[in-house]
DNA sequence: AACAAGTTTTAGATCGATCTAAATTTTCTC
DNA sequence: GAGAAAATTTAGATCGATCTAAAACTTGTT
């Protein structure tokens, strides 16, 4: 356990609930039975079965998975790991993998690390307490670049998604943020843009990195030269502070690629503050098709990022390596999409 | 376990980690005495407890708390449930339980009902079976009025958000929704409207009666008659029909007052596709103060219900009645806040 | 130095499942 | 109907912690 973690006891005075042994009793069978039953072993006759099952209804049992866990070593339990949880992109990307696991008939830990890689840790050292069978981690900014080498030798099967810790080979999943980049640019450059930038998050993360690059390609290779690349927060003041950097200048960009939709709407208001309009004056194009990006005035240009697509492949991809931990790697790049809207 | 839910066993190779028994051995003492500095027990001495300490780092053990579950009964865990985590309003509440139990060293269990009450039930058997000690719990539409009782019946502590089954006297947290709702009257009284509409979610919830009380109350107080209610999903195209029909009466109402903010940027979206400007052809007010309801063109007049202070309340709540099973219940309501906006 | 009282440590049983290997029952073959 | 093979069931050990009750130390008092 960690510092300060005496967990206050409870006192329910738990009458005993059902156990095996109660549901054996009723069943007349032994205990093992009852476990195979359980497990949906082929190995009990039918009829067998069908008593053990009506057993378990009539003395109310629920099967005890940290007893189970004890000797089977499995919990049927995994940990997920968001940045944050209120950014509208990963409450998507949870649902995806709630979904998935749904029908597994697994259940997730959900950590919220807020970029924080001490509350990471302390959530990772908590889940592995619990036994956790896997994990799906979108790693914090700043997170130990020994992570990852920690959880192979703790034998923890993982999975990144959307930022990938220095280029590691494990099983990753993620938008294609360079092809998505890419549309953008060109379909700027498709409207008749020449001048245009970049905002990526100012985060050292795999994910911006990645824009960087393929924008800088990207507009090479449009045969246009120079575009402006602006780190920044991801906030309102952000967001406010850019458009007045951006627009200061001599030969002011006339189109701009934010990081997310979220940073892209802050824009579009900053925009509508000093009385521009988005679209007109400037082309602002965001990343993940959030729902309110549709809502938004005018309605925002965007990338599509799927997230609960991306959600769903990461849970089947830890499903699969947790059943074969040597398998095979994998790497899932979710093809971006690009909604044009108004602006 | 439930039907086809034979979970794939893992064939991690496992080389067999550190238990109590190995930090014993280390330590030089009992494993008992290790198992108390574990539980920060006063027993030890203090030079032992060092010992062990660095014992538990040398060896790299990790807690089990499957198997301290086993004989304790206490799984440091518990679960909630909410209808749709990608609405914005329970990813806050979410980070603010998160928040709360982060600091208490509990893990929770999420689940995403969608409202359905067989997936509600289907959650709730999953986390008994890995004894979780309380939930916290946004019961699904339809669920069955039998689950609280069954709850008490299985000695599983629980609060309940933001709806109330029937009227039950347990713990429950939620915004004052009949306060706001006032609130809301009354600011459009004193502007002026006297032929107000309610549009609360069609879901048959005491989230949703309790406004429709409250709004009938507070519209005979003020002197005005037959405020129009208008029952609806919360979908975008409810949001048009609703529009559609208000205005298709004589004598429409001037304003409106929506279930929450997605239905009320939903209706500020289906007037402007009509060429009306929301706030001087109708008025609207939203519930929640969601982020994108501030960033809106027109920005959103709404009734803040600080879900992130829902959330904390009901974890504290929680915990407490987990620790204290028999105590008082509790009833907690957040008091709104009305935030004047440009509709 | 002997005893009581307090402090600290420990052995062994226990929680509720799974696992192994063996025992039992059933079915098949000649 | 005996023996082999297959199908089904089971006893007992085991996982890694906590709990209980007792043992082993310390300290203080006379």
């Amino acid at each position: 356990m960690g510092d300060g973690e005496k967990l206050s006891p409870g006192q329910a005075e738990r009458r005993r609930s059902a156990t095996i042994v109660d549901v054996a009793e009723a069943a007349g069978v032994s205990r093992a039975t009852v476990s195979l039953v359980l497990r949906h072993s082929p190995l009990v006759a039918d009829d067998t079965r069908q008593r053990v099952q009506r057993a378990i209804v009539d003395v109310g049992y629920i099967y005890n998975r940290g007893a189970a866990q004890m000797r089977s070593g499995m919990s049927g339990t995994i940990g997920v790991i968001v940045p944050e949880i209120t950014n509208p992109f990963y409450a998507e990307l949870l649902s995806g993998i709630d979904e998935t696991l749904d029908v597994d008939g697994r259940l997730c830990f959900v950590g919220n690390s807020t970029d924080s890689p001490e509350r990471q840790d302390r959530f990772i050292r908590r889940i592995r307490e619990r036994g956790v069978e896997g994990i799906i981690i979108c790693a914090a900014e700043a997170s130990s670049p020994l992570l990852l080498g920690q959880m192979r030798e703790w034998n923890l099967p993982f999975v990144q998604i959307l930022r990938s810790i220095d280029g590691d080979t494990g099983d990753f999943v993620a938008p294609d943020f360079a092809v998505g980049t890419r549309m953008a640019v060109e379909h700027l450059v498709s409207r008749g843009h020449e001048r245009i930038a970049l905002m990526p998050s100012a985060k050292n993360t795999s994910a911006a990195r990645e824009r960087v690059a393929a924008f800088t390609s990207a507009m090479a290779k449009s045969g246009l030269q120079g575009g402006r690349i602006l780190h920044g927060r991801l906030t309102r003041s952000d967001a406010h502070d850019a458009v007045a950097s951006i627009l200061s200048g001599a030969k002011p960009p006339t189109a701009i690629i934010a990081h997310n939709d979220l940073l892209a709407l802050g824009i579009i208001g900053a925009l509508r503050n000093i009385g521009l309009t988005p679209g007109v004056d400037l082309s602002v194009i965001g990343f993940d098709d959030i729902p309110e990006s549709s809502h938004s005035v005018p309605a925002l240009t965007t990338v599509a990022t799927r997230p609960r697509e991306v959600g769903a492949h990461a849970a089947t991809l830890l499903l699969r390596r947790i059943i074969k931990p040597k398998g095979p790697t994998e790497s899932v790049l979710v093809s971006p999409k690009l909604i044009v809207r108004q602006t």
